[in-house]
DNA sequence: GCCACTGGCTAAACCGCTATAGCTGCGGTA
DNA sequence: TACCGCAGCTATAGCGGTTTAGCCAGTGGC
């Protein structure tokens, strides 16, 4: 078996080339200090010999470590189910392994655990920039990332934008798109299953819901707070649907409460889309496995989580880089949960 | 804004301790060279000014990395829907991170992208060791993790046994499993939605079917190949139900496929489970969310990653290891989707 | 009273790469 | 002719740990 040792370093190549590791160091990196012909040979046998840098010596003289963090803070029980940031993932790794970094993700229980581990990552400097996602009303995350020096960018607008660069839709153009669309479908009573409500997109998003139903004269658009699990969102539904004056319309914050819904909507002899018309926030396989097949916002999020990679790279370079970037707002897919009220 | 770089190194703690680097590293490691009322005020003083090791320099200095490697090569748009890889990566995790180890997930897009992912890991000294899933007939991953000397572990048992380790449940007898409770129902034509006959597990479940129905004389146990997407999950479910001598009970490889052949079924009028049964190999939310709920196999997803992790460590810890852990078999777990047949 | 041994420490090398100061030889200028 | 400047290198000092060789005082054996 041949050890992993025994790859080439910089000193090899400089042996067979005939010159100092620091001009090979020069060549390798395309900074001035050789002549191109030097610089030639170097490239070629450093080619031949499959040289590729180590990592952490790198990191070691004060480079990057070439890995982002990104830090999920929710019931893993409910998140394997979305797909929103699996996606997410895999398109901040496309544009990642071009510059040859990695993502690197982690699961854990709660907000204080998420901390915790940002400290331990800054304090083993095991990496070089972070993604601050569902972001909360004065997120302790923001000072924190300031405190420890680490470049950082948020996933959805943070409550104080200009903190931080971040790159984000808008939650309440959004929300509008749907009630605009459910509207014209005479719609007059239109409820909302939210997330926790200490998240921005889901306050943000209940406001929108808020204000349209009052600018429009229809009945007040209730938003029931959740945490996200099928159950809660279930439950939710559940509460609204028992109602004497239940919903025409409910709006759901995530695919996964969509679908527990119209379960609970079948059950109890709800007849979707007929009696009520179900719109989901985010898309999914999930939405199109499920009959009726769910309305919902849709996005690239594969191109989101690129976008944010991006940011972050820049945010690495240029400490002082505060540019936010807003993506397209998600456009309605509609589906057959979604029809004209009393229908 | 502190600079990250003022984080306190192991010189620091010597100076103010009054003893020589070494010594503290000693000290921090555990291992003799300092007297115990020496080690104990190290550590006192490391604590204080809260020291952490810098994970590059211990990696340079020919330690490890602190970094194993999951590499996920399927199609991302089917992936993120399955809670089975987020368990596991969450129970590695769990289990990592009190060794403080990280997990590198990656999602590619085959294998020959997985493959280029492993030679690049390696070269830079990324990451310490890696876990294999999905394992194939002849899997090129083997004999390249022994070319690169990086310590694997499989997740599923490898064609060849004892050429590395591995945490696996028996396909074969959870197979038996479910055509023991089908055939209790008076199932006589039952049907399977694999994967891609590539993947081992998949074609052990087939081969399972197949000796399990020749040896009950039940009708012959067919197996349908897909790529674990919904389509074509929902494209074999409905070939299968369009048949003359259609199957009473259907058994998938994955939940979302089962998912999307109950849809198939409701949608051409088969009423399940009174004139179809579903049975999916894998459980996760979305087999309850749907209607009825589906009839799975279910296993401890979580405490099987931890178990992925703690072989990985030993392999780490001692290349020569090879020894094998048989974890238990999924157990059954019926809900809505299944009855007696012909009910 | 001398030697061997040991516990507890220090000094220094090393891991692979980057960064910087300094050296060399050449062509051009005063 | 002496000097400068510059391109093109070399030598060397880190980065923050780990590890090995070695030093010194104390102790026990004979």
């Amino acid at each position: 078996m041949r050890d992993v040792g025994n790859r080439p370093t910089i000193a090899d190549i400089a042996k067979r080339v005939g010159v100092s590791p620091g001009a090979v160091s020069f060549a390798l990196n395309g900074r001035p200090g050789v002549s191109e012909q030097t610089r030639a040979r170097i490239l070629e046998v450093a080619r031949e010999m499959n040289w590729r840098p180590h990592r952490a010596a790198r990191a070691l003289g004060g480079a990057q470590a070439g890995v982002v963090g990104l830090v999920l803070a929710r019931d893993p029980r409910t998140l394997g189910s979305e797909q929103f940031y699996t996606q997410i993932l895999y398109g901040m790794q496309d544009t990642l392994s071009a510059r040859s970094s990695a993502v690197q993700m982690q699961l854990v229980r709660d907000t204080a655990a998420e901390i915790d581990l940002y400290r331990h990552w800054a304090s083993e400097h095991r990496v070089d920039g972070l993604v601050l996602v569902d972001l909360q009303r004065d997120d302790p995350r923001i000072a924190l990332v300031r405190e420890l020096g680490l470049p950082a960018v948020t996933l959805g607008l943070p409550a104080e934008p200009d903190q931080l660069p971040s790159v984000w839709a808008d939650d309440a153009e959004a929300m509008t798109t749907i009630v605009d669309y459910l509207a014209a479908l005479d719609h007059r009573r239109i409820a909302h299953v939210a997330g926790p409500p200490v998240y921005l997109h889901t306050a943000r998003r209940a406001a929108a819901l808020r204000s349209q139903v009052s600018a429009r004269g229809l009945h007040a658009g209730e938003s029931v707070p959740t945490d996200f699990s099928d159950a809660q969102g279930a439950a939710a539904t559940r509460a609204l649907l028992s109602r004497a004056d239940r919903p025409t319309a409910i709006v759901y914050d995530s695919d996964l409460m969509a679908a527990a819904g119209l379960g609970v909507a079948l059950e109890m002899g709800i007849e979707v889309p007929r009696t009520l018309s179900i719109v989901s926030f985010d898309d999914s396989v999930l939405t199109r496995i499920v009959h009726p097949a769910l309305t919902c916002l849709s996005r690239d999020t594969h191109a989101l989580g690129a976008q944010v990679a991006t940011t972050l790279l820049q945010a690495i370079a240029d400490p002082a880089w505060r540019e936010s970037v807003r993506t397209e707002t998600p456009r309605l897919v509609v589906r057959g949960s979604t029809a004209r009220a009393g229908g």
